[in-house]
DNA sequence: TCACATTTAATTGTTCGCAATTGAATATGC
DNA sequence: GCATATTCAATTGCGAACAATTAAATGTGA
């Protein structure tokens, strides 16, 4: 008996791909948010923490990290372009000098209203209702999660 | 009347971003993959070439490309990394000398072997049915496609 | 107290990802 | 045929991303 073709019987094409269609969608999202965010003179990685820092600053390096799923390898050198462009502020914690915390400057502050135009311009681009959006994220999550799991082990 | 905390109402929460969802996915599932990789001396970006590959080889970068969304900026020092590794050849084209083409040499196909056994960790990894996942896939492979139609404009 | 482990950022080195430019090959219009 | 435009890969420069290591501060147990 004939059988369709179908993922299970092909696991190696690339478009049947979960991996791949979630890194390639990564992208997209990237090139969609580089306009925009380059009128806010960030990258899309700084963006993030920028919105991590929009809701409670002053934190420490670890912190982000943790937010992020991003380590210091990748955050010392990000912060310092963030504090170059005087966004932020990074002071060693007097409490424990192993910290670095990081703090929002006026500008870091001022920025979050410029921001307010990006979240309706990528609802725009994705051509989605925002119901429609959520329970895709909220898979998505899941399934970050899930597999986050599976690393620890 | 009090209203219930919702997406719409905190558009520029980390938590609410489908983006961060999806950047944050790409990440874990690069994490999963990487001690399979591991095994086949082969990076992330580098698997899904060789995936582009194993369907069909002895082709031109572009067209690598366009399966990938990635353009010779990324691709041409990865190719040179994959034929050192001696499992592709660099030719430049007869008919188009503009043209680089890529083909498998034996060791590349024989990857293709020892590469079968990833698809099925990811699956197990993922913790989540076949018929979720390929839902999952489309649902983000359409999302993509929108977010790609809107770039080109 | 003192040795030892843990925590935290920073650093180094390798690999992506992309914008912008270059240079060569090919296609097009007149 | 010839000037011009387009296509394609390569290059350069910058910003992530992460593994591995380092160094300093802190915590813990004998």
């Amino acid at each position: 008996m004939p059988r369709k073709h179908s993922a299970a019987d092909q696991p190696l094409r690339l478009d049947n791909q979960i991996c791949f269609a979630v890194y390639s969608a990564a992208h997209a999202f990237n090139r969609v948010y580089k306009p925009l965010l380059d009128r806010l003179g960030l990258t899309y990685p700084q963006y993030l923490v920028m919105l991590v820092l929009w809701e409670r600053d002053d934190v420490p390096v670890k912190d982000i990290g943790e937010r992020l799923f991003l380590d210091s390898g990748t955050l010392t050198p990000l912060l310092k372009r963030l504090e170059a462009a005087h966004l932020v502020k990074r002071t060693r914690s007097s409490e424990d000098e192993r910290q670095v915390l990081i703090a929002l400057t006026a500008q870091g502050h001022a920025l979050k209203e410029k921001a307010r135009a990006v979240p309706q311009s990528i609802l725009a681009a994705s051509d989605c209702s925002v119901s429609e959006l959520v329970a895709m994220k909220d898979e998505i999550v899941a399934l970050r999660d899930r597999l986050n799991a599976v690393i620890g082990e």
